[in-house]
DNA sequence: ATGTTTTGGTAAAACGTATTACCATGTGCT
DNA sequence: AGCACATGGTAATACGTTTTACCAAAACAT
């Protein structure tokens, strides 16, 4: 059903019928001819067709949404906030998993190339596919990225990385550990340098770079990062993780090996997730508004100003979650 | 950048470049002509508008996928195997959430009544959100429900549940298991009651109603369903969990009142996480094709045939994963 | 009776693409 | 010379909406 359909049975134009649907003030109807209209509309339950609205307004209602993995739960916790933001805003969310297959959201990439979405909101992770994503959204359409700032020029949005992982080592710090390792993200990446910066605040003159070891966002590659690290430093009392899935890699290591925890060896982790508490070792976290990232970042798509890039830092502190993962250091 | 700039620049018309990029077979052109054009396609990276090809041809190259939680790891699974899918189709995927914000997706809601979308899958929970976003495609174009029937004559895509569920009891009963609890999904659903009837056909004459609790799909639910279970059948020694969800609910509820896992309780859940390993008791789950039948979805939504509602389900057969959460009762 | 304003609309263009039907011109054949 | 046919394209239209500019008729004022 179309406007001139319905424009037909009215006995109008369309234009008529388009005022109307849009509620212009400035279209002069007789109270019988809108009456007349909107029933035929309600009648046939008229739904505009969402191609030639944006062909014509060059809004597409749309906004891309682009992880690298959408089964990891911290990103589903953005993604749950940006999906409430968008709801509110009369946004759809199409999204985008770096990692899904081995190509690249090709028929995403060319939504957003070719005018189908507003806006493009980007948690990169260093993948190639990301740039090539980048690219095609550049200079045509605002672009958000999450945490890590590919240097493109665009919006950022940031949480109090550094504060975090300070929070984190001070917490273990506190309850007397000096060896304390750092099972940090991707190399390069902004957060991860923002939280290493972190870290070696709060450890000092203890902050030996031989305590970091980088790894994925997989568990297995948590497991092989840590093992490597424990090889080399088993004086290590105390752990920081950059990520839950990596910290859930550590504690199969630790598992595995009969190392106690909090007991040998205490571990706090970044960014909390529903599950956490009910893990083999409850995991102690440094909990940030996900969700609240996910909202701001639709929020500044949405606030159009596309060439003015911003930088926005969540403005919450990190809150530390104690949970029985953490504990004095033996002896 | 549109064809007719492109066209302007070559000196030829418009359809040629049209013709030319759609690769049209019956065109003849000049070969200096094709490498012209082609060279300032490429040249000024030529991305065309999606909204006038959706307007053109009717397909908008995407579909939409609505499920109730995005942060449920399972229905992640399910997500990532329709993501990888939608990639070999060429197709993007616009996420709907049914419970994000109470509102029902508004915009979505209009891409699938005005031809925003080529499809629509749906797992559907029982919300009236559901309805209405079901109502909203009925008829316009092609749906594939997941898991539950919501009955109005769509593709159906299902699991292999009883079996399933079978599979879980049939293993606490070889184990020597009598009194077997059910802590079940939302009364109604399809798949709800396919399960059920996996647990009766393999309690055979232990089959008590009573055995039998609902809830719906967050942990503190499972939690609150599985105290009363417990307080009625405190000579329960088996459970087996429609929701990965609803199983931490009852690990949680073991840990706080001191029964052991497997020791006094041994626990069985329908599907399995990435993490169910690491939990406080290792999860026994049994394992369905999450995957495969979001992939199954999209191959449905985009093998036409729009009239001809079928129902599938997937053949593999449910596996059970055997780890530490299951025991034989004591004496 | 003539000029002005209000009422109640309408006509037409534009957004960018894909496709069908058509058409000059040149070339080869007899 | 006259005809057919291949070559290398082009013109026009439709998809459905929104918006601007305009306009006839009626009401009102003088």
């Amino acid at each position: 059903m179309t406007l001139a359909e319905i424009a037909k049975r009215a006995g109008v134009s369309s234009a008529v019928v388009s005022r109307i649907i849009n509620g212009d003030k400035t279209l002069r109807v007789s109270a019988e001819t809108r009456a007349r209209v909107e029933a035929i509309v309600r009648d046939v339950n008229y739904a505009p067709n969402v191609a030639a609205q944006t062909l014509r307004s060059s809004k597409s209602g749309t906004i891309a949404f682009v992880v690298h993995d959408v089964a990891n739960p911290v990103y589903g916790e953005i993604l749950r906030g940006a999906q409430e933001e968008a709801e509110r805003q009369h946004k759809a969310l199409i999204l985008g998993d770096a990692a899904a297959g081995n190509a690249s959201n090709s028929r995403l990439a060319q939504l957003i190339g070719g005018g189908g979405v507003d806006g493009l909101i980007l948690q990169a992770a260093g993948l190639q596919s990301d740039n090539l994503i980048l690219r095609a959204a550049h200079e045509k359409v605002p672009v958000v990225q999450l945490q890590a700032d590919l240097g493109m020029g665009d919006h950022l949005i940031q949480l109090p990385d550094a504060k975090a992982a300070a929070v984190a080592t001070r917490h273990l710090r506190d309850l007397g550990h000096r060896r304390i390792g750092c099972l940090a993200t991707a190399k390069g990446l902004t957060f991860t340098e923002d939280r290493l910066r972190g870290w070696r605040a709060v450890m000092g003159a203890d902050a030996d770079p031989d305590l970091i070891a980088h790894c994925g966002p997989r568990a297995v590659e948590g497991e092989a990062a840590f093992k490597a690290l424990l090889d080399r430093q088993p004086g290590m009392t105390g752990l920081v993780c950059f990520n839950v899935i990596s910290a859930i890699g550590a504690l199969r290591v630790a598992r595995a090996r009969d190392i106690a925890v909090p007991g040998d060896l205490s571990i706090v982790s970044i960014h909390d997730v529903k599950f956490a508490q009910d893990l083999w070792a409850p995991l102690c976290v440094v909990r940030m508004p996900l969700a609240e990232m996910g909202q701001a970042a639709i929020r500044t798509v949405c606030g159009g100003d596309a060439k003015t890039p911003t930088r926005t830092t969540i403005a919450a502190d990190p809150e530390l979650v104690i949970r029985n993962s953490t504990a004095p250091p033996r002896s």
